[in-house]
RNA sequence: GUCCCCAUCGUCUAGAGGCCUAGGACACCACCCUUUCACGGUGGAGACAGGGGUUCGACUCCCCUUGGGGAUGCCA
């Protein structure tokens, strides 16, 4: 048997970090089954649902290589479809009309919870046939009133529901169109899907669908629920948390390998391993391996594994993640420093926009001092510098040479470090705030770095 | 209220009855390195929610309590 799983995304929204897992866990266990990753837009509620979400979605799952291996398929235009096995089900007496009015029921409802009840269908209209002629209905599963409802979930393992917690549910509305229940079921036996993965507040839908698989004749798939992801404080993650749509990542500055690497490891693990490339992952990945508990978003740990990879790319890469944060065309000379000094910035820098900002020091063809930079000068000893500026002229132009140099003339001439580091950092890029002093004059590249430091000294 | 699910350091987690003096990672603290800021290195602090069982022996199994999450829609 193939395995097929399915991202269900229903575009009422954008698309969650949540979702985003669950479709990297998806494809992950469908690449390491040798299987297929289904995509399908729940676009039944008609209210809400928007072709811009949908765009959205896709945009999103784009950036974050998760896109299905096929085309997407529109839970909508499989309308007819649902329809026909509603109809089946009702002329085999496994489903029956339900002529309660919203208002009716809402007032049940009521009623049952004041007397401490479960508020619950109470199957008013199961038995009867006296059905009236062109009023409104909508279509309900006659459900097991009694025993469980069970079934081996792969994530939190044997589940036994009580059928009597479970209503004779709606899987027509009374406007002709399926809910979900009805949609999803039929959708994911239509699409061949053998496992359905999804995050652990659809427990409560499983034994509903479950009772229709086998009402409507279908091999009822296997089940992972996977615990939901939850903010910094525990609690659901929303809004007030800052980032809860995927592409917010994007636009904070993180890579979408780091995001990924960090989603795989909320929730799933492997050992001790943190830093799982992609195609270690689809090796590695497990659903079996995925805990039971919710995880809570650490946005530190994010931070540093966004480091990690950062460290691992070229400075062609790099620069080009930086770019959009630049906001600023880049001289010829200035593309050059930015690719040779872009290595040591990365470690210091986790994020792009810090990043960004810590590369200005080779952006600008000119130096413009700041407040610290111009300090710095104005203390310096400033014919002693230049003696070391000579010094430095005729020393081979390599980084430990010129290291050397400096420590060298540091010794012979007693002076404190900082009174020489910093005003040649400040001479250098304008700025006390930079790397060391070789590394800037190798970036920088002797001539330029003469210039700057004869201009100063 | 009722039902379902969950429960190891601050956070992510390892742990499938003796390997646990509970391991790793992020964050934190100290020291080292050092040219500011970092990187790196070494070390430190830090957890089995509580109570009962079962067992020669429980982080591991069972029950209860507590806490958290979810469901209880003609939303998905």
């Amino acid at each position: 048997m193939t395995v097929v799983t399915r991202i269900a995304p229903s575009p009422t929204g954008k698309l969650h970090i949540g979702t985003a897992r669950t479709a990297l866990f998806c494809k992950l266990f469908a690449q390491h089954m040798g299987g297929k990753y289904l995509g399908r837009i729940e676009d039944t509620d008609k209210e809400r649902s928007t072709e811009e979400n949908v765009q959205l979605i896709e945009q999103a799952l784009d950036w974050l290589d998760l896109q299905p291996d096929e085309p997407w398929v529109y839970q909508s235009k499989h309308e007819a479809r649902h329809k026909e096995l509603a109809e089946k089900l009702l002329a085999e007496g496994k489903a029956y009309k339900c002529f309660a009015t919203a208002e009716e029921l809402e007032q049940m409802r009521e009623e049952q919870r004041a007397r401490n009840e479960n508020p619950m269908y109470d199957n008013r209209w199961r038995e009867r046939t006296d059905h009236p002629e062109g009023t409104a209905y909508v279509v309900r599963l006659k459900t097991d009133l009694e025993g469980y409802t069970s079934w081996d979930d792969i994530v939190q393992g044997h589940i036994d529901y009580p059928n009597t917690q479970i209503d004779d549910f709606i899987i027509l509305r009374s406007d002709g169109s399926p809910t979900y229940q009805l949609a999803v079921v039929a959708d994911d036996h239509d699409m061949g899907v053998t496992h359905v993965v999804r995050g652990d507040d659809h427990i409560n839908n499983t034994p509903k669908q479950i009772m229709l698989y086998k009402a409507l004749g279908f091999d009822v798939p296997h089940f992972a629920h996977m615990p939901l992801i939850h903010g910094e404080d525990g609690k659901k993650l929303s809004k007030r948390h800052g980032a809860v749509a995927a592409m917010d990542f994007k636009d904070m500055g993180y890579l979408k390998e780091a995001l990924v690497n960090y989603m795989l490891r909320l929730g799933w693990s492997a050992g001790d391993l943190e830093k799982i490339n992609y195609e270690e992952a689809i090796k590695l990945f497990e659903l079996k391996d995925i805990t039971k508990s919710p995880a809570n978003m650490d946005i530190q740990k994010l931070n540093w594994l966004n480091g990690e990879y950062l460290k691992d790319m070229s400075p062609e890469a790099i620069l080009e993640e930086i770019m959009p944060y630049l906001n600023t065309d880049l001289s010829t000379s200035a593309k050059e420093r930015l690719l040779k000094g872009l290595p040591g910035l990365v470690q210091r820098e986790n994020l792009l926009p810090n990043l960004a900002k810590a590369a200005d020091i080779y952006i600008a063809d000119s130096i413009e001092l700041n407040e610290q930079a111009a300090q710095k000068l104005a203390d310096a000893d400033k014919d002693k510098l230049a003696e070391l500026v000579s010094k430095l002229e005729q020393t081979p132009w390599e980084e430990d040479d010129l290291s050397a140099t400096i420590k060298g003339f540091v010794k012979e001439t007693g002076l404190k470090m900082p009174m020489v580091m910093m005003p040649l950092r400040a001479a250098l890029v304008g700025t006390p705030q930079a790397p060391g002093v070789s590394e800037l004059l190798i970036v920088i590249g002797k001539d330029e770095s003469l210039n700057r430091l004869k201009a100063q000294f």
